[in-house]
DNA sequence: TTCACTGCAAAGTTTTTGCAAGGAG
DNA sequence: CTCCTTGCAAAAACTTTGCAGTGAA
């Protein structure tokens, strides 16, 4: 996957605001981390962001690849997820993607995005009192069609 | 908190309509664990539910505990959300609390239901290509109003 | 020089698994 | 009598923590 330039400048840009913002440190590991954030597949978790590090021949520990994640999140650059699991995934934030969701498979776990300005912008409008809301995630359970067939084929008629 | 009756059987009913079509078995623990359920609050995660057992003095372990709910959540009694953090919360799915969303406080992790027929009835009217929705989770991040008035008292002025 | 940051290993937390004993059908 | 289910303990999976050493500002 290549990176996109003009995403990976901005995040870096984002990031080095954040850290300057609060006389946090410029850490090399920061920015390798966040090279490799740029070229990882829409969502990862944490552990494939570890072992790309591995990969890449650039080690840095387990904790430091948590506690960046968290920074970065912090720093608007990627959001957390929890789908239908227990593994946090992560999203990178560019922009340009925001207003979509996520079909997740509850039988092989596999996650597709759809867009829908009509229902993003209702969601973007939308109020609450007595709450600040700051994004939102839509996830929309149920069968995709790869997993409906094969179902179908070995399923009993079972309700 | 009193257990609501007409749900209590009309769960009890649909347990056991699940259990008999697939020849699987009406064990005690599986009715004492369910009835249990019914008397949970809103929203509880597994070990709560296991508390609530020991308190009762009704043994079971937690292995039956975490089989149970996967079992209630099949049958279609439970629903299995993964908000913003690692553990798993179980809601109960009463039949007239469908169309709800929630709003999770990403300080305090609160989480408040906002009911909103106009969203529930979009979603419950859309299709997606090569997709089967069962169901859907729309959580609503943001800080609630308690956190923000804390946040503002200490806060540096960042950002 | 200071103290934020890193790395390692150890601990923590939630959930799953292996396997023998038990009991529902 | 069959084999689904339970319970216990051990293991697994993911994340966090403690602490000493390092290095950015």
């Amino acid at each position: 996957m290549i990176t996109d330039n003009k995403n990976a400048v901005a995040a870096r840009a984002a990031l080095v605001q954040y850290l300057s913002r609060r006389r946090l440190r410029k850490t090399p590991e920061r920015f390798a981390i966040l090279d490799r954030v740029m070229t990882m597949d829409r969502h990862f978790v944490a552990d494939d962001l570890y072992g790309r590090m591995e990969t890449d021949g650039y080690h840095v520990s387990r904790t430091t690849v948590y506690n960046t994640l968290e920074l970065l999140v912090s720093a608007g650059i990627l959001r957390r997820h929890n789908f239908g699991r227990t593994k946090a995934h992560y999203e990178l934030i560019t922009g340009l993607g925001i207003n979509h969701h996520h079909l997740v498979c509850t039988v092989c776990g596999k996650i597709k995005e759809v867009k829908d300005s009509r229902l993003a912008s209702m969601l973007d409008n939308r109020t609450f009192p007595a709450f600040s809301p700051e994004w939102y995630d839509l996830c929309v359970y149920g069968v995709c069609s790869t997993c409906a067939r094969k179902t179908r084929k070995s399923r009993q008629k079972l309700n």
